[in-house]
Parts: structure tokens; sequence; C-alpha cells
DNA sequence: CCAGACGTTGTT
DNA sequence: GTCTGG
DNA sequence: CCAGACGTTGTT
DNA sequence: GTCTGG
């Protein structure tokens, strides 16, 4: 399902409305530069993309943590969990209680500071721009000299397309397609490609909205775009990994998307959706908390289909070639039930689309910018073509309320990146594969067994505060 | 013991 | 159809 | 995720 | 890395 998205914002901005939900952002990307996350209305996998967590370390995972001893010790645990995990919920609340400004969560004496070392060089690499103190943790804000500490947080600018850090060469494309989302239901299974992330890799993709092309036939694909009716950014629960390919001194940061069922909203479009979670909510804390090291009931259950309203309707399909990216992408597409629909965008927008078209009677224009730099024109009905009907989302386009963030902003439009990151490096790979055996097709012999979500929802509270 | 999978969606 | 590129 | 390419020999 | 299959 989420395959394609729109985050068409700045770091810097995105850091803002986190600020403004009370989330805090200890460290960000830059805005520009290399390993900078890409501002596209058409993000792919395979881009760079933002990412919030907490700062828990490279190696801040469940299993290649922490001694020996420690690590018999949280096996223990784990086949606890296994035996009676409802009961192990409040067993692992109070022993979170007194671990907050301990620091136990892992990174023991020794290597530790080579570890957070490499950790701090790497955030450079990665184009973030602030420096870090790299112990994962900082003084709460107005605490004085009796300030506690808090779990750090961090934006971060990663590679869409997880590739476990067990990996040892660069994976074929067609690999990492299969790792853009992670079913819950796999999650709740317990071995598994996902078992370590998600005892200690849990991180929230930040969004706008997201693409679904509704089915109408068996050629026929309408794109739709889903976004918040609030208007704020979209949240979505993933998982983050870090990769060291042998003979390679880089690493590689990579995510996924979660997804489970869709709920009633979007079931006309698909029968899947990325797990929403709303910003500044206690769902976010809970997910992000590196004090949780272990898979628990309470973590999957915040993995279940979004109760808040969204806002659905058919796009350009335009959107649907990569590379091209235009913040009229985001907008309704006229159906036959509302031709208008387009017209009255500009109008509202004040007259001036994109460098397109005036008011009145003259047509709509928008320009629609190719990935290399190459500009194209379009009228609306031009870039209608082909669509027809798409009534069902029925695009409200009330332009006029607050500041939409999943608006474009036509004033305002990111410059695309023109360079594509040559990744490849130091590898053989790609070379002569012409000639390749025929690939396995294995039928997926579905798995499931699909632990359903239970109903419960939880309330949006303040929020990390400062400290806790 | 070693070798190989591990992941998703969609479509039939 | 299958594979690759973005 | 979707779109688009997918092939060879020989000659200059 | 960890689990499964042979």
């Amino acid at each position: 399902m989420c395959g394609r998205y729109a985050l068409a914002m700045r770091p810097s901005q995105i850091r803002q409305l986190f600020y403004q939900e009370n989330m805090p952002v200890d460290d960000a990307p830059a805005d520009e530069g290399e390993g900078a996350p890409r501002q596209s209305y058409n993000f792919a996998p395979g881009y760079n993309g933002v990412v919030y967590r907490a700062d828990v370390g490279d190696r801040g995972g469940a299993s290649s943590r922490g001694s020996r001893s420690q690590r018999q010790a949280r096996q223990q645990q784990q086949q606890e969990v296994e035996q009676g995990e409802e009961a192990q919920v409040d067993e692992r609340g109070k022993r979170d209680e007194g671990t907050i400004t301990d620091k136990d969560d892992g990174e023991a004496v020794e290597g530790d500071q080579d570890t957070r070392e490499e950790s701090v060089e790497h955030d450079d690499e990665a184009g973030n721009d602030e420096k870090t103190t790299g112990d994962g943790a900082v003084r709460a804000e107005g605490g004085g000299s009796k300030a506690r500490t808090r779990a750090r947080y961090r934006l971060q600018s990663m590679k869409w397309g997880l590739i476990p850090f067990w990996t040892k060469r660069n994976p074929d494309y067609a690999a990492v397609l299969k790792t853009i989302n992670a079913r819950d239901d796999s999650l709740a299974q317990n071995g598994g490609m996902w078992n370590t992330m998600k005892k200690g890799k849990r991180c929230i993709v930040v969004v706008e909205g997201f693409y679904e092309w509704l089915k109408k036939g068996p050629k026929e694909k309408v794109p739709h775009y889903v976004k918040r009716k609030d208007g704020k950014l979209m949240l979505l629960a993933g998982l983050w990994d870090c990769v060291e390919y042998e003979n390679s001194e880089d690493r590689l940061y990579t995510y996924t998307i979660i997804t489970t069922s869709s709920n009633e909203q979007l079931r006309f479009l698909h029968d899947r959706m990325p797990v929403i979670l709303d910003p500044g909510s206690e769902e976010i804390k809970t997910w992000l908390d590196p004090e949780r090291n272990e898979w628990t009931s309470e973590l999957q259950s915040l993995l279940k289909p979004y109760k808040g309203e969204l806002e659905v309707y058919p796009v350009s399909k335009e959107v649907g070639k990569v590379g091209n990216n235009s913040p009229t992408f985001v907008i309704p597409v006229a159906s036959k039930e509302n031709k208008s629909n387009i017209a009255n965008f500009f109008q509202s927008k004040g007259g001036g689309g994109g460098g397109g078209g005036r008011t009145g009677k003259v047509k709509p224009e928008v320009t629609v910018k190719k990935e290399d730099g190459e500009e194209e024109k379009k009228t609306v009905e031009e870039m209608q073509k082909g669509v027809d009907d798409g009534g069902m989302g029925t695009p409200s386009s009330k332009q006029g309320v607050k500041r939409e963030v999943g608006s474009p902003d036509l004033e305002d439009v990111p410059p695309a990146k023109k360079k594509m990151v040559k990744e490849e490096s130091a590898s053989p790979v790609k070379t002569r594969p012409k000639i390749s055996a025929t690939k396995n097709q294995t039928r997926s012999p579905a798995k499931s067994k699909a632990k359903a979500a239970d109903h419960g929802s939880q309330k949006i509270t303040k929020f990390f505060g400062n400290s806790a």
C-alpha cells in the first residue's frame, strides 16, 4: 500500500511543527546538502526521508547490545514475555521507572565510547548540522541544577526501504522494495526479520499525506491522495536500522512504514493502510520510548487502523510517473460531478497558479517539474485527461481554513533535487546480470495469524513535556 | 553440521 | 511477462 | 508504489 | 543476527 507519499517540507519547518506539538527535537538534519532529505510531492522508495526517533545509538537494538550476561538476562525476560504476555506489561512499567536516568538500555561500559563517537561523526555525514552530546540524553529545560535527564529525540535523514543491520552486500532493488512496509501481523509473530528492530529501533516516519491507486479496472488506476483533515503532519509508525556492509566504513540508515488493515474511510480504496499516530499523543511517546526494549502487547496494540478523520480525493495521474514533482499532485482533480474543483483551488489561492494561470477566464495552468530540472506546462484540462470519475472521495477542498500543512504552497515550491544520489559505492554489484535465471515466483503461503487489533483507543495528552 | 531465508503488495 | 529505475 | 524498457551485428 | 530445513 503505502508506496508513495508527499513530503515537500524542509526539516527546519518540520522541526518547528514538532515544537508546536510539544515533541522535542534535539537534533535535525540540514535542509540542504549531501544526505539531506528529499523534498517532494512524489516521494518514492529509495529516497531519503525524514524520520523521528529516540537517540538510542546506532547499535541501540535489543540484540547486539550490552554484555553477554545482560543479553542472557534479556533472553530470560523474553521467555517470560512469551509465557505470559499480559501480566508482563505491568512489570515492564515498573522496571522502566527505575531506569530512566540510569541509561541502562544496554550501552555498557566498554566500547561504549567508540560507538558514541562514531555516531556523532556520522551525524555529519547524514547532513545533520548540530553538534550532539552523543549520550542519548539531555537536560530537561528549566530544571535548574536538579534537572533530570530525559531521552534525546531527533529528526534524521534515512533511506526508505529497510535493510537489516546483518546484511552483507547491497541488496537488489526488488529486495528493498519488499521492505518499504512491515505488516503489523508480522510484528506480532515472534521470530523473523523485524524481531530486533521492533524492540529497539522504532521510529516515526514524517509525511504530509500518502498516495494510493484505486483500481477501477484491469488497466485503469486512479491515484488518490490521503491526508489528515486537521491539516497536521501525518506521523506514521515505522522501524529503522543501520547497516555497515562488509568492506565498507559507511553507515546506511534505512526505514520502513508499518501497515495495518484499512479503516472504514479508506476501505473503498484499499485493504491496507499505514499506522497513523497523532502528533503529541501518548501513543507516540510510548512507541518511541527508548526504555521499552521488549516487544509487548502494549506496543502491538498501537498498530491499529486510524480512528481520526482523513481527507481522500483523486489527483492527477502525473503523480504516477516517478520523477515528476509538482504541488498540484496534492490538490483534487475534477471529477464528473465536480468539474470546478481545480479552478476553485487556483482562485482561492489568489490567482497565481504557480506561474501559470490567471484568474478569470484563462484556464488554470500548472508547471510539472521533472526531477532533471525540465519543466513542462500543462493546463488543468490536460492533466485530467483520462480521469473520469473518482467521485467517491468527495474532496472538500476548503483551502481557506487555517494553514493546511498538506496544501501546496505555490509561492514556495521547494527546489527539486537534481542529483540522484549515487549509491553503488565500492561494490561490484550490478555488473552484467543480463542473463539471469528465472526468478523464484514462490507463492506466498499466507502466513498471518493476525492477532486482531483490539479496539482500545488512547487519548491525546500533553506529551513528552520536559522530562517525566 | 551448513545453507538459505528472513520482507510486501497485488493479481490471478 | 520480467526486470530496472526513481 | 508505478512507468518504461526489454534486442544484435557491423560499420564508421 | 537468528531461525528453519535438510
